[in-house]
DNA sequence: TTGTAGGCGTTATCAA
DNA sequence: TTGATAACGCCTACAA
């Protein structure tokens, strides 16, 4: 049996305004009432049913965030970490968390985010994995719904975000492995529709160039940002006349994956070959050997995106609409460190 | 600019009710006004208010999921696999997911399943990693609030899970090690009132019976199901005077942390030292060398437990309240396949 | 086949 | 300081 406000009002003697004002913390209740109130409404169980106050409110204290995948075959730290972020920043203002997955592109995204939005199921959105021409902000833009987003997009939008520095950091990486010795250096790059793929492709190319390395068109191979999608990338790349010495990763999956095939063919990574990789989840310091990565902070990021989302959603204007963060270079022992 | 069904039924000169009945799909409107509202709604973007429909309706369309755990230290790809699943199952029956973390056996959690139980907020509750006395399968069995889960309680409750027959295959692990010429076999659990832990552990002792080989109390290390637990568990057996041939690991995170120990006392695994798990997911392919694993259909399972609360919700019988799976054990190079 | 009207449980306006 | 009452947007019993 649920307990409704006009339970508890009748219960007290007092009108279901008093109670609503009391519980809410309005100023004009008087001590006593509201201590009386609160008192009661707490032994009889009663919690403010969400979707009415939703619809007198016309908010929903929720934020939304959709995996950008869908199957069986998601298994990236990466988002774990990130929901969990999103989860904890969101529950410590009271506000719910729903999570959707949907594949990149497909209209099963478009649907879900139009409902979301149209339904006004939640009140703002996280985005993640930007695209290059990222019809999502565009689209929550164009309907002026708040959203933030961890990394940016090419399209000429205004929306706030946080974005790694993540060519500087390329570059770094790549005068790291030049330092050992290496002079063949592959890159293993995501999908090319994902900015994170240009802003790191970006800086391993600028890293060549810093360092006087000719660029190689045969160093480079698409990957999709997966375990399986970097072991594929390296069974190629160690296949080559001229393999590589060093392997990077536009992620720790693609370097893991990248790993497994070193070792299958053999090759001791850390001696043979030298692997690195990108975002410094927990795995990457268990994998074997340890494997050099770009560490961002992950957790932090989602937290923060939420309390930018929440100033957003309360239109409040915030002070750093753009945060860039530079992600740490992690030196461990895939490079022979 | 919200469009509302009042908005709708304005612009086509018709009642809200004839709109609702005809988008609802009542068959007692004429099919030529049907398609005209179909038409219209579409046309102006119309989408129901979900507060709305909900208050109304006194049901969310909506599922929780609670994980078990909050901080940084968030990176089980069991959980990716398990929320992935959730969702998608959800989204096809047009159900939205709610995800929040909190720390287990904390007020946090109490309160944030008190607040979506008495709230409504959710029609129904996904349970994972489940206690031996399970507070919240009694909690929400006492409220009658629908609910399923992944493993069972030691508490008299009668509710529909999945579970895996984890006893079995454990034994199975046993005997393929002592096959392999193991003898000193070790076991890192998880925490002791997590009802897998129970099962796991009676597999893994059954399966010392079995082969008459002595228990020995010095290799069972409690861990925390995370890598970094397996990594100091088997810190600490990789330390005895006698040293284990092989490990067990309650869970694949726990067996690439005894991994991560092993390599750094200089290990060969799966010629010094046999490594095995539980669970299966994507990584125990990639690590090095691959990991000896019981897998468990992780996504799969999410998804049938979506379709048992929803038949539940629907009030539904099921047919099969209480499924028992059998995981799969695959042998990989981790104990020298 | 279509329309009227009541109510789901809150919050907010206004009056007492 | 408190109470009566009107929405919020939708669904549905009932009437036309």
């Amino acid at each position: 049996m649920v307990i409704t406000i006009r339970k508890v009002a009748k219960r007290l003697g007092l009108s279901i305004t008093t109670v609503s004002r009391a519980l809410d913390g309005y100023d004009d209740v008087a001590d006593r009432t509201r201590a009386r109130v609160i008192r009661t409404a707490r032994e009889m169980g009663y919690v403010p049913s969400r979707a009415a106050r939703q619809l007198r409110r016309q908010r929903a204290d929720a934020i939304g965030y959709i995996l950008p995948a869908s199957g069986s075959q998601f298994t990236d730290p990466f988002f774990s970490l990130f929901i969990a972020g999103l989860g904890d920043e969101a529950t410590s203002h009271n506000f719910d968390l729903l999570v959707s997955t949907a594949a990149p592109g497909g209209t099963a995204e478009r649907q879900i985010y139009a409902r979301w939005v149209q339904s006004r199921l939640v009140d703002g959105i996280v985005l993640n994995r930007m695209r290059v021409r990222d019809w999502r902000a565009k689209y929550l833009a164009q309907n002026n719904f708040p959203f933030v987003a961890h990394g940016h997009t090419h399209l000429r939008l205004d929306f706030p975000y946080i974005e790694m520095d993540s060519r500087t950091v390329f570059i770094l990486l790549v005068e790291h492995l030049v330092e050992r010795g290496h002079r063949r250096i592959a890159y293993i790059g995501g999908p090319r529709d994902v900015t994170l793929q240009g802003d790191r492709f970006a800086g391993y190319q600028e890293g060549l160039t810093r360092t006087g390395i000719p660029f190689n068109e045969s160093y480079i191979v698409e990957g999709d940002l997966t375990r399986n999608g970097g072991y594929h990338a390296a069974q190629q790349l160690l296949a080559l006349p001229e393999p590589p010495t060093a392997i990077i990763g536009a992620n720790d999956m693609s370097a893991i994956g990248a790993m497994r095939a070193a070792h299958e063919r053999g090759l001791v990574v850390g001696r043979d070959l030298a692997v690195a990789g990108y975002d410094g989840t927990e795995d990457s310091e268990h994998t074997q050997p340890p494997l050099t990565t770009l560490k961002q902070p992950t957790y932090d990021t989602a937290r923060q995106l939420v309390r930018m989302l929440i100033a957003r959603i309360d239109g409040k204007d915030l002070a750093e609409p753009h945060v860039i963060i530079q992600p740490e270079l992690i030196v461990r022992a895939s490079t022979g460190g």
